[in-house]
DNA sequence: ATGGCCGCTATGAGCGGA
């Protein structure tokens, strides 16, 4: 099974690129990020017209996730269901092929000590509390997703420009690290120990062809689902040509289970 | 060349992203 996560960044303004890039690489299933739509204004009819099945959980204008498979997906879930009063829409859940599917965008922070910063910080923590349950019993996980966190400065172009910043501080890094530490891998990183690979490259400053990104975007997988990982990588040229995505896609290789 | 922000909105300027 070939699945991936990308930020779109607008699925109709990537509508394009979007059916192109499923074209060539046919993946299984697809977790997607800032859609940045309504599930009623989705394009489903290009999706389905390539096999796929799609589901949603959206708002108008910013955030969005979906999940995007080619076959059943089942018991979806929209949001945490912890009772939290949140308007965001940042993540969505299903079952397909017997994997747990989850697409998350955590909140970007937009800088230290902001009240996003700390919706952030309490975001992240309420992703943990919702792992855990699940990590505990029921079908293998693969949480995809923009997490808006660089785990290590190895994930990062300039270390010292970002520390302490947003996306590298060290109470984001240590709240991602409470979620993976309940049992997930981030496969990518374990695909490639010590190899600096970023999927997100800032569209100003010629921050892509001078290769100035970070690696924001994961994959990760609950133990059962991380064994069977025979391979991972960033797809770099998507980040290429008229109009891409900010982000690159993350491409995950699953045997058979 | 992998190129200098982009997508969204009760748009046409301002906000948010990371």
């Amino acid at each position: 099974m070939k699945l991936a996560t990308w930020n779109v960044n607008g699925v109709r303004a990537r509508l394009d690129r979007a059916v192109g890039w499923l074209e060539r690489h046919a993946p299984d299933v697809v977790c997607l990020q800032e859609i940045k739509c309504e599930d009623d204004k989705f394009p489903h009819a290009p999706f389905e017209a390539l096999g796929y099945r799609v589901v949603t959980c959206g708002q108008k204008g910013f955030h969005g996730v979906a999940i995007v498979a080619r076959g059943e997906l089942s018991d979806v879930e929209r949001g945490f269901g912890d009772g939290v009063e949140d308007a965001q829409a940042r993540v969505v859940s299903a079952t397909f092929a017997g994997v747990r599917v989850v697409s998350v965008y955590v909140p970007n922070g937009e800088a230290v000590g902001t009240d996003k910063y700390a919706y952030k910080l309490r975001w992240l923590e309420r992703l943990r509390a919702w792992v855990a349950p699940r990590l505990a019993s029921g079908p293998p996980l693969a949480i995809g997703g923009d997490y808006n966190v660089a785990p290590a400065d190895l994930d990062v172009h300039d270390p010292a420009a970002w520390a302490g910043k947003v996306l590298c501080s060290e109470a984001e890094r240590t709240a991602l690290a409470r979620v993976i530490d309940l049992g997930l891998v981030d496969v990518l990183r374990a695909q490639h120990p010590g190899e600096a690979l970023y999927t997100w490259w800032d569209y100003r400053m010629l921050g892509f062809p001078k290769n100035l990104g970070m690696r924001i975007d994961h994959v990760l997988a609950s133990p059962a689902l991380a064994a069977r990982v025979t391979a991972a990588w960033v797809d770099r040229d998507e980040r290429k040509g008229a109009l891409p995505s900010d982000h690159a896609p993350v491409f995950v290789e699953l045997a058979d289970g």
